[in-house]
DNA sequence: AAGACAAAAATTGTTGACAATCTTTATGTC
DNA sequence: GACATAAAGATTGTCAACAATTTTTGTCTT
């Protein structure tokens, strides 16, 4: 057996399958407000109604997709005020690592970051956007990895995972959810061993993430109230879920 | 139909059954290590066996149960290890908490938490320790909800259940997991507005309880290696789930 | 008596069918 | 033609029975 569970005799597992519907979330392949209809995603991964519930509710507990009773799971949609508190809760968390970080024994194993910062820039240049989407997040979580503190790690997973949800909603199309230059800039302080420094850039660099959600209206959202409704100057091109920058 | 889903002809639901499940752990009637059958829950809370293996898998990914596979479930028995981060994390996350409150417009509203205070002694004082313990950890969370952040206050929810769970596999028996002397100092720092003092008093509070977690050796433990074994000079007596004092 | 092996019981995991609910489509009325 | 109503279809929620696994119990051999 594989132990990448592809479909032996019997499909896939719930946590598997929870894995590559997180992945196509974050990968924005999954607009936030779709579908996701049961019987399709038994198609899809070749299994019964069983793990595609189990995987759906996993999903829901990571605020990913909303569960709503008798009619479906959808992918979520964050509001402005959730945006806005997963931030926060990331400068509070993100900070701390930077901390302990230049404080403790995490400095050794910096190297592994600036490989990752290095295979993020060589996504961004070759255009391979589901990397480079990936690999954007992944310097926050293996930088909260240096600390060795399961917990947080699996709390800031968690958080970084809503935020490129977030940047699929709110961000402008083709833009970076987090430049890797900023990235280069933290882990040149961290070597430098300038944890003041290092905080004040990721201080930074998180708010401007933040920033950049805001510069524009939500696209895709699911009902269309928030597109055409009373919030302001939306035209209907906000409405299209996907579109050529020109 | 009233709103406390009581089995009407239908059971209560999933997440009442949950609700209650986590109740009996954090109120230390349901030990460490302890077999969670479905066929009993089912009989205890008068419904099938779905809702229940719903209620498990959330409190699973609320780290409160251990889900073993063909095993069935079990009550955590988090590790050293894992007390250590907790604790670490709810430093991180209260300090931030504390300086929030004093910067922000979370000052107005601290009558309520010293109401709370009030009761937690009372509940003390009456030898109410159900009450007690979930109102000592109470204070944290009211205290987050304070900042309005509703992503940081189901962080913290969670990290004071698992320290609540904690208490129970490692404190010493009777004794406060928090003091609620300790509430009332943080409260009066934060009522003179004093972010510095707050957060020293919070620091130290929390450093505290960690602290008395490691005075004595887990006790009632899922297995009996742990309590035998090579482990140290625990005696037979750290096996007792529950015994008097003195 | 201690250990290994095998049968039996209990428990968890899975499946297919049925019931309840929501959505869509069709129909009738104003 | 617009709106309200009603049937039809599709989707989710629930259940009881079956399969797979683990745990316990009993038996036999050394």
């Amino acid at each position: 057996m594989s132990d990448t569970d592809s479909a032996a005799a019997n499909g896939p597992k719930a946590e598997t399958i929870a894995e590559r519907i997180r992945a196509a979330i974050l990968e924005h392949r999954l607009a936030p407000g779709a579908k996701l209809t049961e019987a399709q995603l038994c198609e899809v991964f070749g299994v019964k109604r069983g793990p595609i519930r189990q995987a759906l509710a996993q999903l829901a507990t990571d605020h990913l997709v909303d569960l709503e009773p008798n009619r479906g799971a959808f992918v979520a949609s964050p509001s402005l005020q959730e945006v806005h508190e997963v931030f926060e809760m990331r400068r509070i968390i993100e900070l701390a690592v930077v901390e302990k970080i230049c404080g403790g024994h995490g400095l050794r194993r910096l190297k592994s970051i600036g490989s990752m910062i290095g295979r993020e820039r060589k996504a961004f240049e070759t255009r391979d956007f589901p990397a480079w989407i990936r690999l954007s997040g992944e310097f926050h979580t293996e930088l909260a990895g240096l600390t060795g503190n399961a917990v947080l790690c699996d709390c800031l997973n968690g958080l970084v995972a809503r935020s490129t949800l977030i940047s699929a909603l709110y961000e402008s199309l083709g833009r970076s959810p987090c430049s890797f230059e900023d990235h280069e800039a933290i882990l040149a302080a961290l070597d430098a061993g300038d944890a003041k420094e290092a905080a004040a850039l990721m201080s930074r660099h998180l708010q401007s993430v933040e920033l950049k959600m805001l510069e524009r209206p939500a696209r895709g959202a699911a009902d269309l109230h928030e597109v055409f409704g009373a919030l302001g100057g939306a035209s209907k091109e906000a409405a299209r879920p996907k579109s050529a920058p020109g």
